[in-house]
DNA sequence: CACCTCTTGTAGCAACCGCTACATATGCTA
DNA sequence: TAGCATATGTAGCGGTTGCTACAAGAGGTG
């Protein structure tokens, strides 16, 4: 059994890698086989089917996301809403954490209708944002704070929206502009 | 050549409204032509191929999006930034527009990994919506107002992100705090 | 040695993909 | 009436999809 849970392990590093870098539709079984440097037949070998394999890489993909996200900016900066959403918003815009968006953006996209495992994916990483928006406000817990953070993370997510349909100056100028309201404050 | 002209036209409605409520995915020849109740070897009589199909039925989406929104609030309503985004964001989550952006969703993370002919309807819509936004602000034309328009398309958009992955009510909470945040000013 | 589980390869299935060859029916025009 | 462009159906191409049947080598245990 030792080698089957190694090359899981293996594999899962080479299609987290490989998801980030091609999206979705780059998603065959046999696709991902040749990414991870295995035969089709032995990744449903090491794998129960597709899904799982999916579901498995999503579930690492999330958690590299909430680390990084966790390092950039540390839980209980007490920031202004402003201020904490463009700090988050430049931060995603990163060279290091955009595909994360944009692989997050494909997620959510195929979230909305209803195509397993990507719901759950998307219901669990968008708690996360949210939790990880509302520790690191300056506002005191409540339904006040949790609205804010509804606000500011669809305003980072935003962003990327942004970014892909009109190019990344656009992205920038809004950040600016969110900057220039966090000093106006 | 008149019955080649009217089956076009024909298909193209029925077409639309199978993209607003199956998306992207349920976008096969096949299943293109029995929503639109044809063969699928008279949808590529009446079309060249399937990307003339897709492009032909997105513009006419696209411009459906328009409509809608410009009859939503109409141009020149001299809104305050964060008025207008409320009552976009508000717009924007009907039960009528909804389906334009779960499937503008689909489109932008389409338009990510560079899949024709996605990245340019998604260029020509965010910028329509660039435009609708600052045609609406009570700001003088510039790069500030540029800035807000790109940061209030960021919000909007984000909404559905939000509103797929954490509901109905989060988003509308997120609505709530922006429109307090409207009349705090 | 014999057996048994783990691991891997070869080959192929049925379903679907976009698209096309070919025959045929229809109706207008010369 | 003959011919020709338009319009439609039938059948199928080569390719990809997720997945599986089957055989066989490897390595440990009785």
């Amino acid at each position: 059994m030792a080698v089957r849970d190694e090359q899981r392990e293996r594999v899962l590093d080479a299609l987290e890698t490989h998801l980030l870098a091609t999206g979705l539709s780059q998603a065959s079984l046999r696709q991902l086989a040749a990414a991870a440097g295995v035969s089709d037949r032995m990744l449903l070998y090491y794998f129960a089917d597709k899904a799982e394999v999916m579901a498995e890489v999503m579930a690492r993909l999330a958690d590299g996301m909430a680390r990084r996200l966790s390092v950039a900016i540390p839980e209980g900066a007490d920031l202004a809403p402003w201020t904490l959403a463009a700090r988050a918003g430049r931060f995603v815009l990163e060279q290091e954490f955009l595909p994360y968006m944009r692989l997050w953006l494909e997620v959510v996209a195929a979230a909305a209708r209803n195509e397993a495992p990507f719901a759950d994916i998307s219901r669990q990483v968008t708690q996360g944002f949210l939790g990880w928006i509302a520790q690191r406000l300056d506002q005191p817990p409540g339904p006040a704070r949790d609205g804010l953070a509804a606000m500011i993370l669809a305003l980072v997510d935003g962003l990327i929206l942004v970014e892909v349909g009109a190019g990344r100056e656009h992205a920038d100028a809004a950040i600016a502009s969110l900057t220039a309201i966090a000093k106006a404050k």
